[in-house]
DNA sequence: TGTACATCAGTGAACGCGCGTTCACTGATGTAC
DNA sequence: TGTACATCAGTGAACGCGCGTTCACTGATGTAC
């Protein structure tokens, strides 16, 4: 991309970058602290010392910087997740799936305005492309390699009779899936991962004050992380 | 409230009633269509005919008109689902749990911005007040209610020995439950209205595109309350 | 080595917009004597 | 019955703010001959 053909060139497009860099970060430290309303290009350009239309040397407009902050956001929570995740030995997927929920909630409560961006109401206005779609299949990519891994092993997968319109509404997600995998497993892995959001969504969002006590909220999502693994195969908390 | 000691009292009063319900009505519809954000005052104004310092006879500012949308979006959401609820057989508790989830997507669907405005996002700057608090309560009384009549009756409930921390962690949700439900059926009561704003909500922010195919959604969530249904021990399709 | 030219990051002013809220006011209506 | 007064819904102008985006420009730097 950068055209670094005479050293000059090559000094001019670093320059170029960093100060992009600086922008970005900027945006990211306005996202952090007031949210994705109050994020305009004014205010980066006030932050990163410039007048406001110089931004638009490195962004072609507001947009594009959402664009970006969302991409990010999503690579910063998919990194943590596979992280944490990636330090549970591979054979115990209740401990996986809890890793992976634990990383997903910690980010979120630590960044509650990119969490809110990337999953909370949509932006009015600003419709997501298709890049940032795929920089959100991080957390997803975990779940089914999960299962991918646990019927390689042999775990017995959830199964039951197809439900009337099921594989025709799925049929997108069983594509991720190695063949042989059940169609109730798929579509429960997709159930587990809305509640992973949806969960997640409640205690950042503050849904649950004056419902589940501060001190007690990190424990009852284990609990909550715990059954959802049973619910999927993982173990026999189910009973 | 109203001074209606004379007539002419009366007449202004009714006067003054229909004019703040007709500002109510333009909020409602701009809510409706272009999301809280644009929500302002001076638009309201304007639709209702009126100059923008006048809808400050009716409305102490912005913040109240937006309280009152929240508590109108709670009450309709809510009604809408116990009508559907009622009209279930009180003994077939998976039905009861179906057409309260039924209800609640097909009113956020049609609703999206007031299902945004009252279970999206919070919006930066509003602290909601307790007025608010106790109209968000209509759907989970529904859910307590269910669990209340199958004890009542004698159904078996999800029970489980206690997990560490959670006893704590829901005291507050125990309170509303009649003595000798399970502390895991409070628990999975609670993850199940946790799973159903968290799969409305991924409906409706558009988090199933290119996942869930758009003629087999409602299919799909049938599935989701079914499994839900079973978590809850309603019915045995767990196996 | 020296000069004319090209590049391009950053400036500053402006356009046109919308917002919440305040304030002194008008003018219609009803009330009290 | 008639007049002075009170009430109060609605007006219009203003304050002070912030926004995204455009545009002609300056001035430093590097390039080509």
């Amino acid at each position: 991309m950068t055209d670094d053909a005479t050293p000059a060139a090559a000094v001019r497009s670093r320059a170029r970058a960093e100060m992009k860099h600086a922008i970005l970060s900027a945006a990211r430290e306005r996202l952090a602290r007031d949210g994705a309303q109050s994020l305009s290009l004014r205010a980066v350009a006030r932050d990163v010392g410039m007048v406001s239309s110089a931004v638009y040397r490195y962004v072609p407009h507001r947009d594009a910087l959402l664009t970006e902050l969302i991409v990010e956001s999503y690579d910063s929570l998919g990194a943590a997740a596979e992280a944490s995740e990636g330090d549970v030995p591979r054979g115990d997927l209740a401990g996986r799936l809890r890793a992976t929920g634990r990383a997903t909630r910690a980010w979120a409560l630590a960044n509650p305005h990119e969490w809110a961006l990337i999953y909370g109401s949509p932006i009015p206005g600003y419709a997501a492309p298709d890049l940032t779609i795929s920089a959100a299949s991080r957390i997803p990519s975990l779940l089914t390699r999960m299962l991918a891994d646990a019927q390689r092993a042999g775990v017995a997968l959830p199964d039951a009779p197809p439900r009337p319109g099921e594989a025709e509404a799925l049929w997108q997600v069983v594509e991720f899936f190695p063949d042989g995998v059940p169609l109730e497993t798929v579509a429960r892995g997709l159930m587990v991962y809305t509640y992973l959001l949806g969960s997640v969504s409640a205690q950042v969002f503050g849904q649950r004050n004056n419902v589940v006590t501060e001190a007690g909220a990190a424990a009852f999502f284990d609990g909550e992380l715990d059954r959802m693994a049973a619910f999927m195969g993982f173990g026999d908390l189910d009973g």
